[in-house]
DNA sequence: GGGGGGTTACGTACACCGTACGTCGCTTCG
DNA sequence: CGAAGCGACGTACGGTGTACGTAACCCCCC
């Protein structure tokens, strides 16, 4: 069997079917070279060192979400869009979803999403500083409900326990009355809800200055 | 020097110093308990494992965060003097925010604010479902407001990097043409701007039934 | 054809990690 | 005074990332 000779490419994809198999924790070095069937210390001659491989995870997970933009839509419809391609990530890629929020990308991979968001935002109308304003208010949603739908943050939806729990109603009335909401949450439902008051508040909002498309 | 006997407590109070100090790679329980001058086992004796501890800090940093609700103030004001609550985490223990955001806390530190939330937007008219999700979506923000604070997330701010970069300018034209914007981040003016934003969408979202306060 | 230099695979070794387990001393109670 | 319990601790095991040295290979140039 021609087993091919180990690339960066290949280390990388081998950790990401790693941890969507086994988790983040499952990740080491001798494990990954087990996996693709070669010795520990052949990954370095690939990969400088265990932080850059994560990195390269990060960025190829990254760097695979389709983004499908029409320039000729209204920009509400592209941010739309746009907004949605994110969560490729937790579908695609659930466990490594944390990865990918919790790295600082420097490369082409994380900024083409940036230039794209800008580029959208100036067409509609906004000056830099409200476009670059704005991005971030739509990042750090995003972050935080690819966060959410991945479990690293609570959704209070059923972990292991049982049906409705022992919260204290008299101690968290609100809590324990609503706990059948907070436990049941629907992903997508709850994203475009976020996106779409997202999109109505900037829409709405006094600073930009007219002149859309 | 009556070296005090160890404890939950002092274990979590040492490991949260130590984390603020060299960040959370740096913890293990060998560097704890000799943080305390005990032998490394000993930590045992109050703490289950590794994990319960870092649940652990996780709890007390959040416990830690002061609420001051007015329950006669208009429901906005309540709703933005929570929400800036939580940016004392990233204020007083940038290093820990990452745990705190990442661990799912089914103790009463973790569902306190989810309470007073869900008090104050049910008093603010919106009925149970509607209060959950705008919960949801403040709290996605938030998540994602301090992981971008303490630099987990990328504000595209100073790395180390000298000033205004290499960034491509024909491949990456609005981002070179704000990067002066991109690079700078006043955390507290990006988080004000989100929560009013969000504060306005949903005082304005149709389906909140009458009846404020 | 005969080096020789660069690249890759690999084994060994070291320092560090979390923690299971057993022991020992002290404190407290019967 | 003995027993019982608990907290501190040492040792040990299996895991980790990676520095370093070695050996095989390929390709180029003399």
């Amino acid at each position: 069997m021609a087993t091919e000779p180990l690339s960066r490419a290949r280390i990388i994809a081998a950790a990401i079917d790693l941890i969507e198999r086994e988790g983040a924790d499952a990740v080491s070095m001798r494990r990954i070279a087990a996996e693709l069937g070669f010795g520990v210390m052949s990954l370095y001659n690939h990969v400088p060192n265990k932080d850059a491989l994560l990195n390269g995870v990060a960025e190829t997970v990254l760097s695979e979400i389709e983004f499908t933009d029409d320039p000729d839509a209204h920009w509400t419809d592209r941010v739309r869009m746009q907004a949605r391609a994110f969560r490729q990530i937790a579908h695609g890629h659930p466990r490594s979803t944390m990865l990918v929020v919790s790295r600082q990308l420097h490369s082409t991979a994380g900024l083409l999403p940036v230039e794209r968001a800008l580029a959208t935002l100036r067409s509609a109308g906004f000056d830099g500083a409200h476009a670059v304003r704005v991005l971030r208010m739509f990042i750090a949603f995003i972050v935080g409900s690819l966060l959410r739908e991945v479990g690293v943050t609570p959704t209070f939806a059923p972990d292991h326990r049982q049906t409705v729990e022992e919260v204290d109603a008299t101690l968290f009335p609100e809590v324990s009355a609503l706990s059948s909401l907070l436990h049941s949450c629907d992903h997508e439902a709850e994203y475009e809800f976020g996106v779409e008051l997202l999109i109505q508040a900037i829409a709405v909002h006094p600073q930009r200055r007219e002149g859309t498309r």
